[in-house]
DNA sequence: AAGACGGGGTG
DNA sequence: CACCCAGTCTT
C-alpha cells in the first residue's frame, strides 16, 4: 500500500471535527492557519470561534483597530502574527477587493504568510499540489524513514520538505496534507505514539530499530534569560492610571502595560526601584509608593523567565495620559498583567 | 545559521 | 524541569 494511501485513509476514519475542516473559504483557512502556528488546536479553537465571530470577513478585520484586534489576540502570544493578520487583511480588503491570491508563491510573499502557511492554504483553498511540512509532519517522516537530520537544521528543512513533496498525493493534495498533521497529532505523537494500532508500523524503520524516542532529532536552542521587571501601578486621586504601549522589536510589541522600570538585578529587599525613573514618568510631585507582592511574580516566557513586582503608587495626579481605572480592561495586556488584574481585582482599590 | 518571539500542556 | 505545539521574521 502506499504511504498517501494509507495515510488519507487513517485520516478520513479518524480526524476530528473542526470549524475550519467546513470550509475552504481562504480568509478562514488564513485565519485558521496564523492562529495554530506553535499553537495546539484546543488552544487556538476559542480563539478562532470568537475571530470568525467578531469578523466574519476580511474586510471586517481589515476595517477594526489594532487595539480591538490584539485584545481579541490576547493570550495567544506570538503577537507578531496579530500585528501581521491586521496588516495583510488591509492589504487584501484594500487592494485585491478581498480576493485572496490563489497560488503558493502569490500567498507567500504576504505579511505573516511563511512556506507552511502559503502551502496549506494552497493546497486546502485551491488543491495545488504543494506539501506541508510542520512539527507534525517533520515527526511521523523523520520516525517512518529513519532520518536523523536535525530537523531546525537548513539541510533537515530542506530534506524534509523534498519528501514530503515526494509522498504528496497530487490528486488530493488538500487531504494528504491535512493528514499527515492529523496523524502526527493523535497517533504518532511526541510521547508514547500509539505504535501498537498504527497502520503504519509495518513499514516504520524507527519502531523497527526502537529509535522511535530518538527521532526525531532536534538542535538545542539557547538557554532562557532572566529579567527584572517593576511595574508602577499608579492611582491618582481621581481614579485614573497609567498604561504605555510597548513598540520596538522585544516581547509584547504593542501590548499595553504599566509604566515598566526595567533592572539589571532584582531590587533588594527594602529598597525601591529608580527614584530619577519614577519622576521621569510621573514628573516631581509627592507620592507614596508600596510594593505590592514580597516575591517576585515569575512569568515564563520560552526564551526568558521575567522576575515581577507590581508597585502601588498614589499620586495627585498622573496628566492627561492618565485613563480611568475601570477602562484599564478594554486594553490588550500581557498574561502577566491580566493575571495581576484579575488577582487583584483593580477597580476596588479605585474606590 | 542562529535568535527572537508567548503561552499552555505533558511526562 | 525539558520538550512540544498546524512557524515566521530578523539579524
Amino acid at each position: 500500500m502506499v504511504f498517501s494511501k494509507v495515510l488519507i485513509d487513517w485520516y478520513l476514519k479518524n480526524k476530528r471535527e473542526l470549524p475550519w475542516r467546513k470550509t475552504s473559504d481562504p480568509y478562514h483557512i488564513w485565519l485558521s492557519e496564523i492562529m495554530l502556528q506553535q499553537t495546539r488546536i484546543e488552544q487556538g479553537l476559542p480563539y478562532y470561534m470568537h475571530f470568525t465571530s467578531a469578523f466574519p470577513s476580511v474586510f471586517d478585520l481589515a476595517e477594526a483597530s489594532q487595539e480591538k484586534v490584539l485584545k481579541l489576540w490576547q493570550g495567544l502570544g506570538y503577537y507578531s502574527r496579530a500585528r501581521n493578520l491586521h496588516e495583510t487583511a488591509k492589504y487584501v480588503a484594500e487592494d485585491l477587493n478581498g480576493i485572496f491570491p490563489d497560488s503558493y508563491k502569490e500567498l507567500k510573499k504576504l505579511k505573516g504568510i511563511g512556506d507552511y502557511t502559503a502551502a496549506a492554504i494552497a493546497s486546502i483553498c485551491y488543491n495545488e499540489p504543494v506539501a506541508v511540512v510542520d512539527g507534525n509532519v517533520y515527526r511521523v517522516l523523520a520516525r517512518f524513514f529513519d532520518i536523523e537530520t536535525p530537523i531546525n537544521s537548513s539541510a533537515g528543512i530542506k530534506e524534509f520538505k523534498a519528501l514530503a513533496s515526494e509522498l504528496l498525493d497530487e490528486k488530493d493534495p488538500s487531504s494528504f496534507n491535512q493528514a499527515s498533521m492529523e496523524f502526527g497529532a493523535l497517533q504518532c505523537k511526541p510521547r508514547n505514539p500509539l505504535c501498537e494500532t498504527c497502520p503504519l508500523s509495518l513499514g516504520c524503520l524507527a519502531l523497527q530499530k526502537n529509535k522511535i524516542q530518538e527521532l526525531p532529532v532536534k538542535l538545542k536552542k539557547a538557554k532562557v534569560k532572566k529579567r527584572y521587571f517593576n511595574y508602577l501601578v499608579v492611582f491618582s486621586e481621581e481614579n485614573k492610571t497609567l498604561l504605555q504601549q510597548r513598540t520596538g522589536k522585544g516581547i509584547w510589541n504593542g501590548l499595553y502595560e504599566f509604566p515598566l522600570i526595567e533592572t539589571e538585578e532584582p531590587v533588594s529587599e527594602g529598597a525601591f526601584p529608580s527614584v530619577e525613573k519614577i519622576n521621569e514618568i510621573l514628573g516631581e510631585q509627592e507620592l507614596s509608593l508600596e510594593l505590592h507582592n514580597k516575591k517576585p511574580v515569575v512569568h515564563k516566557l520560552s526564551h526568558q523567565h521575567i522576575y515581577t513586582h507590581f508597585w502601588w503608587v498614589k499620586a495627585e495626579k498622573v496628566g492627561k495620559e492618565g485613563i480611568p481605572v475601570k477602562n484599564v480592561k478594554d486594553y490588550p495586556v500581557p498574561v502577566l498583567i491580566a493575571n495581576f488584574l484579575e488577582e487583584t481585582a483593580l477597580e476596588t482599590y479605585s474606590l
